[in-house]
DNA sequence: GTCTATAGGCAGATAGAC
DNA sequence: GTCTATCTGCCTATAGAC
């Protein structure tokens, strides 16, 4: 009930910021220290498994996250097509802020995975639960729209695929352009 | 002519590989130049700029070959969906050789990309670059197919978004699965 | 072209006081 | 719960000999 945040949330906090945004290898648990404000001394307490243990929950926080916000923006339209193009826009709308660094927070994990993938099997694992997680969301709103199990099955392999491909090359591009462009083959993709 | 490669290309060819494979930051210099079997001295001699200008190099190197194979995958067959099969059922090949991980040398351009798309701007462009250059020959493929400007545009921005996004998906499971379920879909995307 | 030696910094992690 | 001090190791990069 205290309205300031615990040292553990805020150096999950910026660590779940930090490693999405620069990677798992490029981001320093000093700098994790600095950016969350916390105590210097309180890491290691709260994260006795040090580095590995914060990223492993910083994917699950951003996958409950993201899954959250996939569930609201696709029971936002009962008709599939509207509900997925509306999530779609609400993913590029970070790129159009004028600071969409500090929004990326949770976006991007593709690069956590792709970082770990031949590196680090705990975190190889986080990440494909967190792929398959949400996978699973955009397969259950097409079965509840009627689609068949065979088509609802594909059509969700093609989107997780299509939105992973399409932020990255947003993160390249610093642009919403590409995602913006996927938007309107979603009419055509969802075809039963 | 010579039939031994110089230093410099060995050393080149190491750190393309493992910049693809482990990513940009989690690469040591150490290690490319052991992988390489280069003589140790010889790096910043031919690299006076160090570590990016071996990245940056890396990502020309596995652009250009990328981009030969793709033209070389999409002229097999006339027919556009036969031959954006053939090319993503090459591309998923990789992962079907007991040891995927020498194999995957130059595919995942995405993870650098994202790794340095925050942090180094000279990196990021080189992979903006790449991706572009990958895309114009899906459009050009479908250009010469005799679909329309607009429609080639379209298709083309998403396959690259739906290709590296599988790409990034298979080698989070370590699996080739993701790339043969959007292959399923590409008759329905190529849709005129 | 290649070598050795080494600088100088920062990484992740631990021990022990408070 | 938090802090300081410190260890060990790796990193990139440079200087200068051969």
């Amino acid at each position: 009930m205290s309205n300031k945040k615990s040292s553990r949330e805020k150096i999950l906090e910026a660590a779940t910021e930090l490693f999405h945004l620069k990677g798992y290898h490029a981001t320093g648990l000093s700098q994790i220290i600095q950016e969350s404000g916390a105590p210097k001394g309180s890491l290691y307490y709260h994260f006795p498994n040090g580095k590995e243990q914060l990223a492993v929950e910083a994917i699950n926080l951003s996958a409950t996250r993201i899954a959250a916000e996939i569930k609201q923006n696709l029971a936002v339209y009962e008709d599939p097509v509207k509900a997925f193009q509306y999530h779609i826009e609400s993913i590029s709308s970070i790129f159009h802020s004028i600071e969409p660094i500090s929004n990326l927070k949770n976006v991007p994990m593709g690069l956590l995975a792709m970082e770990t993938a031949f590196v680090n099997e705990n975190l190889r694992q986080a990440c494909e639960e967190t792929f398959e997680l949400w996978g699973n969301l955009y397969f259950e709103k097409l079965r509840s729209s009627g689609y068949s199990e065979e088509r609802a099955f594909l059509i969700s392999k093609t989107l997780s695929a299509l939105i992973e491909g399409a932020i990255t090359l947003c993160i390249t591009k610093k642009s919403s352009e590409h995602l913006i462009h996927i938007n309107k083959m979603i009419p055509l993709l969802l075809t039963k």
